[in-house]
DNA sequence: TTGTTTTATTGTAATATTGCAATATAAAAA
DNA sequence: TTTTTATATTGCAATATTACAATAAAACAA
């Protein structure tokens, strides 16, 4: 084959796969922690700061976005981009779930 | 290409990623909330339990187990796989890190 | 030893991802 | 309008992932 089976899992488990996928690159995972670095929401630097071309850089702002990890506000020719941060909120409270249920087991 | 450019990134970024993309997979997190669900740790059941076939879940297991994120101990022919709650940690001390981060900007 | 049970590995086909050059689009400036 | 600036899209080659049948391996039971 060579595609996933979502059919097969829950809407939870589809939707989570979804948002990990999303940070499942370095690249990804480099946008993310420099728009927490600067203050202010970034646009097209991001660029500069990656060691990607445009249209890679481009890509990988889309699939965050897609995956609603990060937001896009158009500003004249530029597009400011930023941290949803309602969605990295789903990320910690799915893990702070997760360490609670653990305290209760043992392995 | 189609190969990610991991040298052009931190230790860190990588190390990141890897662990996202070892969640990217809705069998993976149906396996990790298994495993979260069962009191006991669980051996080849996990494949009863999942609509897939075994080979396909012993490859998802492996990926996991690759990632640190399961541990497997094996008890005589069964396999006994459990969660690594010091990974599952790293992941709940990120998300707080960033949540904390976020509190102090604005977008 | 010979089965039996459980899990891993191999091989392969279908599909997805990554990266970028070339090009397109869209908004503001000249 | 034409140019400039910033970002998105398209097309494509290289590579990775997913799924599973077939098979192998490893531990125990008879």
């Amino acid at each position: 084959m060579g595609a996933s089976k979502t059919e097969s899992f829950t809407d939870n488990q589809n939707e989570l796969a979804i948002l990990f996928k999303a940070l499942s690159h370095p690249a990804r995972v480099a946008i993310i922690e420099y728009l927490l670095q600067v203050d202010k929401c970034i646009c097209g630097d991001i660029v500069n700061e990656l060691p990607l071309a445009q249209p890679t850089v481009s890509q990988h702002l889309k699939e965050l976005k897609n995956a609603n990890i990060i937001k896009g506000t158009i500003e004249g020719t530029a597009i400011c981009y930023c941290i949803n941060e309602s969605t990295l909120k789903k990320f910690e409270n799915y893990f702070s779930l997760i360490s609670n249920t653990l305290k209760m087991k043992c392995c």
